[in-house]
DNA sequence: ATGGATGCAAATGCTTTGCACCCGT
DNA sequence: ACGGGTGCAAAGCATTTGCATCCAT
């Protein structure tokens, strides 16, 4: 199954940076690989507790940040609202989010990558990482 | 001179909108008006201070947010730092952080502003508002 | 004069942390 | 067994808010 996979995946990425798997670790994971969403840090502490995995919320915080510091997660830092994350699959994306409904839509722009890069080149810098959200109302 | 010409301005639109100026938001207004950086709440709260306004810190955000509802101002939210703010002088412009020394450089570039518009376009989406901030750091 | 504006301190919301106990390796 | 991990409650930070008083219009 594919939650399983993922999850044994992100299991794998700790081990090898030395991070112990304890019970509620691996609920994190599991809940997280399962995501499709992408939910904040009280999302998933609820979910875990559903899943009957008793978790503190704030060893969800650590292990969030545990996650995220092993590239394995990204924070979302939206307008007004709680951190969310979502699993790093590899694939880089930006987000948009519709200001109406709060829905959260991928998207990936090569063109725009490109640009940043020149850009940033230009002033002579080199990016590091970058952060490009629009908010957007569905079209009339 | 410069400041309290652009200062003015500032006074004008918030009486257009039926706000009073009362002695501490003129003085920040003069702050802001001053201001060549990206100042957040505590900074302009000093600022206003030494120049010798009094002005509580919940006046200075609640000043804020009138301001920034009257589109006077911009609130700008970098990633792990409290609110900063920019007059807003009507021409638009995205942001790079140097995440070595923390600058602040501004830049355009109507290429990606109109790949963003295009984008949305294509999801059936029409962008409201955005934000682009570019984390840098100066090339060897 | 009168309703919006201010100051203070308390409250909020998200996130982090100190500490004593626990459990994965 | 031992050192990292957990839970709880308390603390931290940026920001907001209730309320009595004040002042710009």
């Amino acid at each position: 199954m594919e939650i399983e996979h993922r999850a044994k995946a992100f299991e794998d990425a700790l081990r090898r940076a030395g991070i112990r798997i304890t019970r509620q670790r691996a609920a994190l994971l599991r809940v997280l690989a399962a995501a499709e969403d992408h939910p904040d840090a009280t999302q998933l502490h609820l979910r875990a507790t559903e899943a009957g995995a008793a978790v503190s919320l704030a060893t969800v915080y650590r292990t969030l940040s545990a996650l995220e510091a092993q590239g394995v997660i990204l924070k979302l830092e939206f307008e007004g609202e709680p951190a969310r994350f979502e699993p790093a699959d590899g694939t880089h994306h930006d987000h948009m989010i519709d200001v109406e409904t709060g829905e959260v839509r991928e998207f990936v722009s090569d063109r725009i990558e490109r640009l940043q890069a020149e850009i940033a080149a230009e002033m002579g810098y080199e990016i590091v990482r970058h952060r490009l959200e629009l908010y957007v109302r569905r079209k009339a």
